[in-house]
RNA sequence: GGUGGGAUGGCUGAGUGGUCGAAAGCGCACGACUCGAAAUCGUGUAACCCCUUACGGGGUUCGAGGGUUCGAAUCCCUCUCCCACCGCCA
């Protein structure tokens, strides 16, 4: 949610960010609402005073004089309920505009319409003298091959760590089963990322994976997103209606953890709070009909580790912020030697709070490409406000908080590349050595 | 699933139809006393919204929603959550 005196102030900005940003709402249509409400609260409030200040003054009064007040404010109360019922419906209707505002994104995010204008800002790949032949040596791939590489499907199955068809059997398209070392291996890059994250001062979470409305909505993903989203309820007959428990399955920790201080009020000095999620991760993936329907790229379910942040509500601690959530993310990848590259993410495919988002890009043999892995993102007080999380400044007074969010690792995706990148000519996978610790010192996967 | 008890300001807790946004205590802030502190005494101390440059005024909020009433923290209905015990259970 945006600053309501704000969009009063600079209505134009708003409406430039939502057409630069691809959202529909009528900044107009707004305006005349806050302002119909503002003045139908002026009369009801009005009576409600009348009413309050002869009600007062009800038990002092004797006979004729009191029985006529009484009669008096019978009539009353009915012109308020009929006014408070028309202010009630404005009401509705203005509150379902505002969360439709959009935040205005930073001067310096691309201006485009979808992801295909964003702006590669920088890459990184582990040094290692690169092939003068093999499989994509003429393109300039960062990865080459002497032999004909598998993609993570064929690697997984022949290996037999990743079973795709009976997920679907189960459990319908997107679906999978990880078994063996692939479970482990998910386990193990999910640990490593964790301690990672715990070294560097960020408190580990495991969050409900079942959220309100509230939440969903104070994270900005409802309105909007409850197409992406699954609902919890019950089906008490086959085939029959689903009676709604009031919860969602998140899409990500960030609903979770974010909204832990919902309501609250922090201490200046206890900002910035640094939180990390691993969750189990929901999408519905609606709309995406034909879209990477092969392998373990979009999927309905998978795990992640999330960064969390609510740091003060300034510009300059924001980006500071922001960068380190960035540098903890290629920490990890660069722990793990997987070659990637980081993009400013255009206005039309930023999302309706964010201000500033960059998505990290692993490179996927497979793809012949980068491919999203992780995605940073700056929303200053727009989750805030709606969450409604203060605190304290040194003066006493109440701000919202900034908040903050990136992925660290999230598993299958990254196991493409550390598959497809780690594979050996025999079709066995060598266990990236950041990764082994956490695999009882096991060096490779070989089918068994 | 069953039974019983709860939900009031930063906290504890009183309040069963009208001058109650709410006693009292604690906490906190300021002042007095003191060389200073403790103790003591005094004063003050909710959030949000609307109008106002400001001073100030008004409205809403006693778990949530609805109802009764001229008037509800207080009466009625529904729901949520918490606590205790019983049953079942990973």
């Amino acid at each position: 949610m945006v600053d309501l005196s704000d969009v009063r102030k600079r209505p134009e900005e708003y409406r430039d960010a939502a057409k630069k940003k691809g959202i529909a709402v009528d900044i107009a249509k707004f305006l005349k609402l806050d302002e119909e409400r503002r003045a139908l609260l002026a009369v009801v409030e009005e009576m409600r005073a009348k009413r309050n200040s002869v009600s007062k003054q009800v038990p002092t009064m004797k006979g004729t004089e009191k029985e006529k007040a009484i009669k008096e404010m019978k009539e009353l109360a009915e012109t308020l309920k009929e006014k408070e019922h028309v202010l009630e419906k404005t009401e509705a209707a203005w509150q379902h505009l505002q969360l439709l505002i959009p935040s205005i994104p930073l001067p310096k995010v691309p201006v485009g319409k979808d992801d295909t204008e964003n702006v590669e800002i920088r890459r990184w790949a582990p040094h290692q003298s690169p092939a003068s032949a093999g499989s994509g040596a003429e393109q300039g791939d960062p990865v080459t091959f002497d032999f004909e590489p598998k993609d993570h499907i064929a690697l997984g199955e022949a290996l037999d760590i990743i079973d795709v068809l009976r997920g679907v059997k189960i459990a319908g398209s997107r679906s999978y089963f990880l078994k063996g070392d692939g479970a482990r291996l998910e386990l193990a890059v999910l640990l490593f990322t964790l301690d990672h994250l715990t070294k560097k001062g960020y408190t580990p979470f495991l969050p409900p994976l079942m959220v309100n409305y509230d939440a969903m909505m104070g994270t900005s993903y409802f309105p909007g997103g409850e197409e992406q989203t699954y609902a919890i309820g019950v089906q008490k007959a086959k085939d029959g209606p689903l009676e709604s428990d009031g919860f969602f399955l998140i899409g990500t920790s960030e609903v979770s953890v974010t909204s832990y201080h919902s309501g609250e009020v922090l201490k200046h000095e206890d900002l910035p709070r640094r939180y990390c999620g691993m969750s189990n991760c929901f999408r519905r993936e609606a709309g995406t009909y034909g879209k990477d329907t092969k392998g373990l790229y979009r999927i309905h379910q998978f795990q992640k580790v999330e960064q969390v942040v609510l740091c003060e509500a300034s510009p300059e601690a924001s980006a500071n912020m922001h960068s380190e959530l960035l540098t903890n993310a290629e920490e990890v990848l660069q722990a793990l030697e997987l070659p990637y590259r980081v993009v400013d993410v255009c206005t039309g495919d930023m999302g309706r709070g964010q201000v500033y988002k960059n998505d990290i890009e692993t490179w996927m043999p497979s793809r012949k490409g980068y491919g999203e892995t992780h995605s940073c993102s700056t929303f200053h007080d727009f989750q805030a406000r709606r969450l409604n999380i203060k605190y304290e400044t040194k003066t006493g007074e109440k701000k919202f908080v900034h908040t903050l969010n990136n992925t660290c690792i999230a598993s299958p995706r990254i196991l493409i590349p550390i598959l497809e990148i780690y594979q050996n000519k025999d079709g066995s996978v060598t266990i990236p050595k950041a990764l082994q610790p956490y695999m009882g010192g096991q060096k490779k996967i070989v089918k068994r």
